[in-house]
DNA sequence: AATGAATGAGTTTTCATTCAT
DNA sequence: AATGAATGAAAACTCATTCAT
């Protein structure tokens, strides 16, 4: 097993029980049980406990990260909107660890891990703020501060997401995709 | 001081500890420092630590939910819909404790825990469900799944005031309300 | 059993056990199954294994600083000399607890401890050289500076009791005290 | 690189690094990086982590009883002890890793080492003994044990070296061998 | 001979909880 | 009711040593 795999193997084994157990529940002894492998080699491959889970934790941003695509404004854009949502949402829900990771760990263990915490939404929103501006300057978007606007739509997103991990439900992508392009279209409330 | 009081005392130690380091980080020491008492006195009024952060989070959600009133359907519904969402806001930005302990520590401490969490949840989002299927019935409120619906509107409460609490922001209240009250209205896209 | 008694007993055991073991090999373990304690209550009373052998150690050093007593230049000079020595063999030879610790143990664990042994050392060396000055002054003591001649005297007293330790031999005190006078009187060579 | 070269940088590496970690802070690690070699190859060398001190300690111990010579009866005896006190704190002293290595980390580490250690010091010692029991025959040395004696003059030269060691100070071997010599011809006290 | 990934026993330290006073 | 000394299970981490390549 070359070192890249080995790598790889104990970083998927602390995927599993970070997931599972979360943060603080999971030690090492868990991880090296599911990785079948020796107490020093966790440490040969990863600084402390901390610094595993930062790694998991960036892979996951990462996933999430490149799951949207920038918008080409020469193609149609709502239907690139929702393709976006849509890649999103299998990003987040292929697994129950994303969502529990992400979303119930990650934030508070310390003011470093807060920090890239900070970067990832920072980026998400900044990206999305931006698309949303572009979007004003050209008609497609109604008024208001894009990055509050974007933290809505951010929040409509992860919502739904948080939720159905809490209850353990299977996530109908398909459903709330369609519910917030109506939402984003047309509003809740009607005249 | 009677036994109500110190009780009292502790919890607002506790919420103060938990607060500022999170459930994890959080030691007995640290809370009976805080509220000046002996050890022994702590678990005169607490099984466990886990109990106290439980009461500390009931207390808060109690808090929450108590912000959102009924709607009477013979006033201006609207109106009170932008004042539940005010009184909401209100209740999350009061202080930085409730976003951290409530969006950051509660879920995934243990299994009892989520339960507490999920019932606070579900009844939130049930709450405005049938708030949103009455809308439905009566003609205010677009069509689809309104739980749902509820789903992404809590998420746009949520996100806004767990962005803040994660940059350190003050957050703008009124300006939020704003513009969920403008998207819950006409949407985000124009065409 | 109070708080000082319980103290006071851990600090023995911890003292046997540097003693017998030394400071790398002993470990906390030893130590508390020496005093018949438990692990936490180590920790209740020292911050941690260093600071534990640091309490030792500084017990060692009073002890031992103690056994010097000022000289009145009123009385017999060489019988205060003598009975200094005296008490100093006494003080280092009691057991093998102070040689072990403080000339094979004290040194070289981190730089904060060789501080302490600094201090230790250059408290002894400059006390006695002030005496020896003294003495210049007075006309009993011959020339050359009295830093260096101090350490040199000093070396007469460490080596014999370094070297019975190291053999585990019992040092016999008198004899040494008695050649050390006959050195300092008249030296080694004869013409 | 022959075996030979090896091993010689290997040691080379190996006495710097206990020199200036000592003996249980420097870790392989350090040796082999040092030595920029594998931590197999380490192994191939030398049998333990505790056997390569050894050599270390060997290669300084033969160094310093090779400074000094046999004296002959023959010669004027007074300037050779002076020139085998000045070639022993030369050989103390070229660099900050014998005492290091000598004084602080050799004493104390496991039994089979102080062994070892007290073969060094008991021939150094009886060495020592030796030369005064044949000067005290032939009337250039005062009355005493002279093993006992030995210890005294081993004393006055460990000391000043220890010392000046722990204080990171340069020593001057000529005052010191000046003083020693004055010393040990006139004693210290004067009448 | 050289390499370096893997090993696992052993260590220190933390901290929620108990209970005699 | 209040105290705080004592507890001990559990956790993270280290590092000398091995051995297949």
């Amino acid at each position: 097993m070359t070192p890249d795999d080995r790598r790889a193997q104990m970083l998927a084994s602390a995927r599993t029980v970070f997931a599972s157990l979360g943060y603080h529940r999971a030690s090492v002894s868990d991880i090296i049980s599911e990785a079948g492998v020796a107490r020093g080699t966790f440490y040969n491959y990863f600084e402390s406990k901390r610094a595993c889970f930062q790694a998991v934790l960036s892979e996951m941003m990462d996933s999430v990260s490149a799951a949207v695509h920038p918008i080409d404004v020469t193609r149609d854009i709502p239907q690139q909107v929702r393709e976006n949502l849509e890649r999103l949402f299998q990003a987040l829900t292929a697994d129950d660890e994303v969502p529990r990771v992400l979303f119930a760990e990650a934030a508070g263990i310390d003011e470093e891990g807060d920090q890239g915490l900070r970067g990832f939404y920072r980026a998400a929103t900044v990206r999305l703020a931006t698309a949303l501006a572009t979007g004003q300057a050209l008609g497609f978007v109604g008024e208001g501060d894009p990055m509050v606007l974007a933290r809505l739509v951010l929040g409509m997103v992860r919502e739904p997401v948080f939720q159905a991990w809490l209850y353990g439900e299977e996530l109908d992508a398909q459903s709330v995709v369609d519910l917030m392009a109506s939402v984003m279209r047309d509003g809740v409330l009607r005249r």
